[in-house]
DNA sequence: TAGCAATAATTATTATAGCAATTAATTGGG
DNA sequence: CCCAATTAATTGCTATAATAATTATTGCTA
């Protein structure tokens, strides 16, 4: 292996291990039956305990397209966890809420998704994380538009 | 937010610099009209120079499922970049091999996406890669199955 | 050796990612 | 005020991710 292709390595690790955490984040959302995929937990969980925030700010934040959003948003609805409201002021926009069962699935799922994401950090220290965050952010700064 | 929560964060950045770090190589293979995906390419350049495996461990090495696997060749093949040969001594299994113009789009591609991948990892350290890669593997292990 | 379990690949289905094009509504300049 | 450019959301299309089910083949064992 060339010495270049290193990068290709740490590339194909830093993808390998983003997925696994996924996986096992999704296998357990589906032993506790929530309803929700891990994508649609992301956009739900930003809309507690209420917003006024449309669905183009929402793919913003969750680093969505906004095609995928629009098709999160139709399965959360169809399952009576959100529901659309145009905005009054700008037709164009729509202003995506919780119902009262959204509302009570957020707070269902909230505390046990923080202990489903603790898993992936065991034994790491507090120093290993900020060496992490800071190798992360510089990537991402690396590679902005 | 909760202090659990900053495990969630962690998850998110590390799936958003991933899905950057993806972007990023699409949007250079479209520009170098390379004529596949990354994710094809991943796979591509695993039967160069040449190789006898098999789909199976293809999908593992690459960390890919066999069903994507399975298109992922279909596509290779239709573009005449791979071809199947049924294994003489298990028939259940496929052999993918690279034709000549594959071997050729190996040749072509490979230092230049060693350049692409390169581009994330600017400014980094050794120190960096080994503390970073110390961590992805602790995740890793974390969630084996 | 007959039959059953295990394995490799494929197919089917649902969800997400990303691009391009479309529709509807708004804004700004002449 | 009208039209062109812009913006928000949607739709269509292809590719990938993941699970379940199916098919074909092989291996094991009673």
């Amino acid at each position: 292996m060339s010495q270049e292709d290193i990068y290709s390595e740490y590339s194909f690790l830093l993808e390998k291990t983003s997925r696994r955490i996924k996986q096992y984040a999704q296998k357990k959302f589906t032993e506790f039956d929530f309803g929700v995929t891990v994508d649609q937990w992301m956009v739900l969980k930003q809309l507690y305990p209420s917003s006024n925030i449309n669905q183009s700010e929402l793919a913003e934040i969750t680093f969505k397209g906004t095609p995928t959003l629009t098709r999160i948003v139709d399965l959360l609805c169809a399952k009576g966890l959100t529901e659309r409201i145009v905005d009054c002021n700008d037709r164009r926009k729509c202003q995506v809420h919780l119902t009262a069962s959204g509302k009570r699935k957020v707070e269902e799922m909230k505390p046990k998704v923080s202990q489903i994401r603790k898993a992936a950090w065991n034994s790491l220290s507090r120093d290993d994380f900020e060496h992490f965050k800071h190798v992360l952010h510089t990537i991402y700064q690396n590679l902005a538009v």
